[in-house]
DNA sequence: CCGTTATGTAATCATCGATTACATTTCGCG
DNA sequence: CGCGAAATGTAATCGATGATTACATAACGG
């Protein structure tokens, strides 16, 4: 929890001098690297440190390493994520499952679209050692769990053509995922001029998937 | 194509002197590249000059900068992958597209996950600027027509529920894709002990893909 | 009020991509 | 041939970065 700091005394000399200690380094950090991110620029401890005015060695008393911040900054965006698709589902048709499937598809591609630096920084163990970080970890373990529990009450509903649950799990994570990703590395050329053209295709993609799934 | 070097004379004192020019640096240098991606390692201009013996500016003599390097060995790297998804639909059963798209998919994932480091350094725009190698756009964009074709095919017999194939297209693009990209990026906990236990999970999700688009 | 701890600064190092000036080899053209 | 231009590699150097260390200063508690 960020400490208050109670209006530090003035150094010295300057009346308004910032104070030699800042106030939530940890999370001005945090905050400058996902602005970094987002701005499509890399992320670098330096220039994390410069936007929060702090020396370039300051952010390495917060954090280890490089990989530290990151793995805070996928924390939180992660944290963001769930929080945006729970909040999406809270709204959902509780009693169809697939439908409740669909929203949750459709929330996902819509972030990941609308923040593809964060979702980038959530996905890949590439900005940091994958499963350093329990709470990523856990929070995409949740993601999935909500996912396989709609599945599994589609099935018990007698919704589902296969009762081979893992298998449809699989196929609709690597679905969504590779949709989200398609985007974000670039395999959309930009016919899609519109950003909802792709939300819509997003939209589509996900229905023929619950069609090829569901009973009939 | 590699210039052969005729022997070149030995330098004024030592006998077994290396050459001041390389045989073909370029080559070497890619090789040194994929190489260097192939060990996990991540790819420097230097480490790739070290390894060709060479001084740290000698490739820039090749490649204007970092990204050209990267590109080239993109281009080679997706070179192998058509060349080996090529080869195993040359023996695929030529009548059924829809075998056809199967054995497309599986023989995509198998070198996907064979290969991890140099899939993902064709399929993202991380390593050099999206679009920046005519040669790897044309190839991958090869790759889609055919998958489009054999889509074609499959609706053309009368195999396919739907005629949507553009969206048909997209959702299977996405789901190899997908699948391909949550092995590389860690989203398979490593349960999958057996490499040929993923590969077996690649065959059961496109063949549930196929089930839900073919006609019955 | 003092000292322990938390936090930021300054200086430094190795690595990397990139550029420049220079050296050597290769090759084409007369 | 042989000579000069072009190709290719070397050496030295620059700025940025991640990281470490020694030190300075502020914050907090007894």
């Amino acid at each position: 929890m960020p400490r208050q700091t109670s209006k530090p005394r003035a150094r010295h000399q300057a009346s308004e001098a910032r104070p030699y200690h800042h106030g939530d380094l940890r999370r001005v950090l945090i905050d400058a690297a996902l602005q970094l991110a987002a701005e499509g620029a890399e992320v670098s401890v330096r220039e994390a440190a410069r936007r929060a005015a702090v020396s370039p060695g300051a952010p390495f008393r917060h954090f280890p390493n490089r990989d530290a911040l990151m793995a805070a900054v996928a924390e939180e965006a992660q944290r963001r994520f769930r929080a945006e698709i729970e909040a999406t589902l809270e709204q959902a048709c509780p009693a169809n499952p697939l439908a409740r499937f669909r929203a949750f598809g459709i929330a996902y591609l819509r972030w990941a679209m609308r923040n593809p630096a964060h979702f980038e920084i959530i996905s890949t163990g590439r900005y940091f050692a994958h499963g350093s970080s329990a709470e990523l970890t856990r929070d995409n373990a949740e993601l999935v769990a909500l996912t396989e529990r709609m599945l599994a009450e589609a099935a018990a509903q007698g919704l589902l053509r296969s009762t081979d649950l893992k298998r449809i799990l699989i196929a609709g994570r690597a679905l969504i995922y590779g949709f989200a990703r398609m985007n974000l590395d670039g395999h959309f050329p930009r016919w899609g001029v519109e950003e909802r053209e792709i939300e819509r295709m997003a939209e589509e993609v996900i229905d023929l998937f619950i069609a090829g799934i569901a009973a009939r």
